[in-house]
RNA sequence: GUGGGUGUAGCUCAACUGGCAGAGCACCGGACUGUGGCUCCGGACGUUGUGGGUUCGAUUCCCAUCACCCACCCCA
């Protein structure tokens, strides 16, 4: 048997690393814009982390982690609980405790792009490895951290960010839901408006109803929609800072002219959230339609150990972002070489390498053949890789200095010194009408 | 974890009712020894996902298993 990815991995080749490169350096530009920094967290952690940090009772730490124990190296060492990471945003508050980060002036924004793992059946745009790009902002209350501009910035960034890659057809939904002042009465009010007619609803409802009442808001069951519509909403329940603070995020989100719709049976599977809460869909995903989520933490950093440090971040899934890119047109030209380099006949392979030495170092992307090619195979070779450009190193042009370029869209050739060479390559080539008629 | 679908060459797909596993594209070489695209000629290409069963004979029928796809659950 040969040896294969495993399932639910996947190796991402050329050309479509472009595609990768390209949203990567756009969400790098934006976030700079937005004065956002950098952070690397491990992909390893204490299991504790997600435990507490997650939630104990939500499917990603209850049933999809790759957790193992780490052999203890001595006698007086325990083994440890270890975990791939199932997200970033805890590691990032993890980070932001153990190095005091509320020490440092200001707010923390930091950005992060990296592979996370859950252990899921995999479906289109679901990976068991799968990569997020994610911001977050946290940091003191004296800070801002709370405030409802953090929480509008951040959408606004987003905004640009899907403009800025060519994104189409994307839709903005927000729901606040509440805090954990308000959210215990909603919950119960929740929990009894379900008891009376949990036993009319699917399965998987009457599971929700025990486990996670929020969730009974995703059933997609067409019979419980009418049941549903009559289930208190969070919206109804807000606390007055937290109707406030919502309302702030809108007032904004209208001035800025970000659009946005309002959803109040959007939740969230993870625990930490509160206030706040985001997703982002995207028309050509299919069933697992959600590009990017995310909302507010207040409590996280005090639920893992921290102080007081209120935030709010996202997570964009690279993997769908990158699909719903190349569901349209926006496919990347990738990048092809200035120049072919053809050595020709024997013992030109030196004398070719050290052009190309001289050619990079001067910003000229070249790929260097063979003297063992015929000359007919190196033009080929050239032309299947679509390069514009062919430069004969042979035993005349070493002679004389005068190296043949031809360039292979028109099909002109010319004869040139080395210093001239560097300013040729990187000029685009021309393809005149004219010669495309010649054969 | 549950349900449905699909697995044949690098890619896209054929192969009648169970009877020699094929084509196009791509790849390599030649025609053409310092000049590509077009054309022609030739070459290589497979444990038909894997393992078992039925059969004189299995890509085809049956069972199991693995992978992928789609959906549920859940999430990015």
């Amino acid at each position: 048997m040969t040896i294969k990815a495993v399932r639910g991995t996947r190796d991402l080749l050329p050309p479509e690393t472009e595609s990768w490169n390209q949203v990567e350096q756009a969400a790098r530009e934006v976030f700079a814009l937005y004065n956002f920094h950098e952070i690397r967290t491990p992909i390893l952690e204490d299991t504790q982390l997600f435990a507490r940090g997650v939630g104990e009772a939500t499917d990603i730490v209850f049933k999809e982690m790759y957790t193992f124990e780490d052999r203890a190296r001595a006698q007086s060492e325990k083994a440890q609980s270890l975990t791939l990471r199932p997200e970033n945003t805890a590691g990032v508050v993890r980070a932001y405790i153990e190095h005091k980060l509320w020490e440092r002036p200001g707010l923390q924004k930091l950005y992060y792009i990296g592979p996370q793992f859950r252990r899921e059946r995999p479906q289109k745009g679901r990976y068991r490895q799968f990569y997020q790009i994610g911001a977050e902002v946290i940091g003191p209350p004296s800070a801002g951290s709370e405030s409802p501009a953090r929480d509008a910035e951040v959408l606004q960034m987003l905004v640009s960010l899907l403009q800025r890659a060519g994104i189409k057809d994307w839709n903005l939904q927000l729901n606040s839901v509440g805090c954990a002042n308000c959210r215990p009465a909603y919950n119960e009010a929740l929990r009894q408006a379900l008891a009376g007619v949990v036993d009319r609803m699917c399965v998987d409802c009457q599971r929700r109803a025990q486990t996670n009442p929020l969730r009974v808001f995703d059933c997609k069951v067409p019979e419980d929609q009418p049941t549903i519509e009559t289930l208190p909403r969070i919206g109804e329940f807000l606390d007055e800072p937290c109707r406030e603070h919502f309302a702030e995020v809108l007032e904004i989100l209208r001035a800025t002219g970000t659009p946005y719709t309002l959803n109040d049976r959007l939740v969230r599977g993870l625990d930490y959230y509160t206030r706040t809460a985001f997703e982002f869909t995207q028309g050509s995903l299919g069933a697992q339609n959600a590009i990017l989520g995310g909302g507010r933490y207040d409590g996280l950093s005090e639920a893992i150990g921290g102080p007081k440090a209120p935030g709010i971040g996202f997570a964009i899934g690279e993997d769908r972002f990158v699909m719903a890119l190349s569901a349209g047109e926006a496919v990347p030209s990738s990048s092809v070489p200035h120049a072919y380099i053809a050595p020709l006949g024997a013992k030109m392979n030196a004398a070719a390498a050290q052009l190309a030495r001289e050619l990079r170092d001067q910003n000229v992307s070249v790929e260097l053949g063979d003297d063992s090619f015929r000359l007919k195979k190196s033009f080929e070779t050239a032309e299947k890789l679509g390069i514009a450009k062919v430069i004969i190193v042979g035993e005349n042009e070493v002679a004389s200095g005068q190296f043949a370029v031809k360039d292979l869209k028109n099909g002109e050739q010319k004869s040139m010194g080395r210093e001239q060479l560097p300013e040729v390559l990187r000029r685009p080539a021309r393809t005149s009408s004219s010669s495309v008629t010649e054969v």
